[in-house]
DNA sequence: TTCTTTCGCTACTGGTCGTAGCGTATCTGC
DNA sequence: GCAGATACGCTACGACCAGTAGCGAAAGAA
């Protein structure tokens, strides 16, 4: 029923290390009062252990609901019942519905990847196509603004959202970043803290653009799209002259 | 009470004429059942007129809201409060939380312009300053995620949004677009639905690249970044040889 | 077997959205 | 000044939902 090998409740510690350190949110201090892990407090292993199952077919029930139902619909009363399972399960396992949507949307970011295909355009390319992909989803389309919207006013919402949705995207431009250097089609970095900003500018652009794109004009990313778009990151800016 | 001359409620059959035309969704051929005039039905004239005081302080108390509560702390009750107004007030003019959040944050956005400042380049940096000021107050930094979450369901909330939020915002794009050509930075148009595709891509860059920025990744957005930014957009890809 | 923890169930609190009905205030047209 | 029409404030209400409490039963661990 599981064919990706979820890890269920580690750490202990989350080596995390996130974003740059310091953003312009006050942040109190990052990780300050979360006891509660990963899926929930998870104990020692000394009772009736936790139903995988039961986990497995709520993230499952979360995301049916969600294109279903749309973030505004959907109701913990709701997913409890697609899963097959009492409302207070639900909540001995996430603190609440945000936190709940977090991990049932994150589980498919896990998706994404960048492979080598020989091309900073290419690589790029099949990034924005497959991220496309991801947010044309009901389920995503559905989730992800409203998500980042609840994590505007909750910094323990933010941080796993950061963690676990955010994050991941960013890896692959670094993933990208480092490909094209590999293939001398980039300097190699000079500076850690500069490559770090640089990366973070491209990856607002690629995010963003595609989000807006898709979320906001709500008009579709196709191929011609994506090309005119990786060219325009790639090139000078069409149409200037000089 | 009230500088700016608010139009109180015109728009008998609303000129929008909007986006491209055919978006992806099915949209219900727009403007289907939607009856409701931008603020409300408002009567033809014959008895006790709506107080535009009302309406102002509405707004204005919605905006206090935002930024005192977020958008889930927000409620109908506390709005009226605040602007010392019964409860179903607010329901005779806005048919739901959403409609009246979207004109609250639709007036902020009226005040974005793209004066020439003499190169591409400055204006640009321009309007990404002046957009990432609005996107820092705290009422749109709570409400304007969660308003493009809701729309994704509501094909009436997204008309709205498109025509108070986006659309003015897009203006922009071609405006700066026209200046560069008159300077002779850029080519003329050579066709007319290339060139909106084009604005299009630029509009999603722009506008994307920004929220992205500040409200996902929570970074902030300085002068520095903001030149390194459109220097990205305008020349080739920083750091690639050849 | 005993101990520990999870699970399902039912019931409950507190809060919100949005509406209905009423008496009153304010404006237009006569 | 008067009748008709409309907006307003107020109170109350129905429906719904998040999240919690307390129970007996189930399922593993020691």
């Amino acid at each position: 029923m599981a064919p990706t090998p979820r890890q269920p409740a580690e750490h202990p510690d989350p080596p995390v290390a996130t974003t740059t350190a310091a953003a312009t949110v006050p942040e109190p201090t990052a990780a300050a009062a979360a006891p509660v892990g990963p899926v929930g407090p998870v104990g020692r292993g000394k009772g009736r252990p936790r139903s995988a199952a039961a986990d497995q077919a709520i993230l499952d029930a979360t995301r049916e609901a969600l294109a279903d139902l749309g973030w505004g619909g959907l109701t913990m009363g709701d997913v409890a019942q697609r899963a097959g399972v009492a409302k207070t399960t639900l909540y001995r396992r996430w603190p609440s519905k945000s936190e709940l949507v977090v991990d049932a949307i994150a589980s498919l970011f896990d998706q994404l990847e960048c492979a080598d295909r020989g091309s900073l355009q290419a690589d790029i390319e099949a990034v924005v196509a497959r991220f496309a992909e991801l947010l044309t989803l009901p389920e995503t389309q559905a989730a992800l603004l409203a998500l980042f919207a609840e994590g505007s006013r909750d910094p323990q919402l933010r941080r796993r959202i950061r963690e676990r949705i955010v994050e991941p995207q960013k890896v692959l431009v670094e993933f990208g970043r480092a490909n094209a250097q590999a293939r001398g089609e980039m300097d190699p970095d000079r500076d850690r803290a500069a490559a770090d900003e640089e990366v973070g500018i491209i990856f607002d652009v690629i995010a963003g653009t595609v989000e807006h794109r898709l979320l906001v004009s709500g008009e579709p990313v196709t191929a011609d799209w994506i090309r005119r778009f990786t060219t325009l990151l790639l090139g000078p800016f069409p149409g200037l002259l000089r």
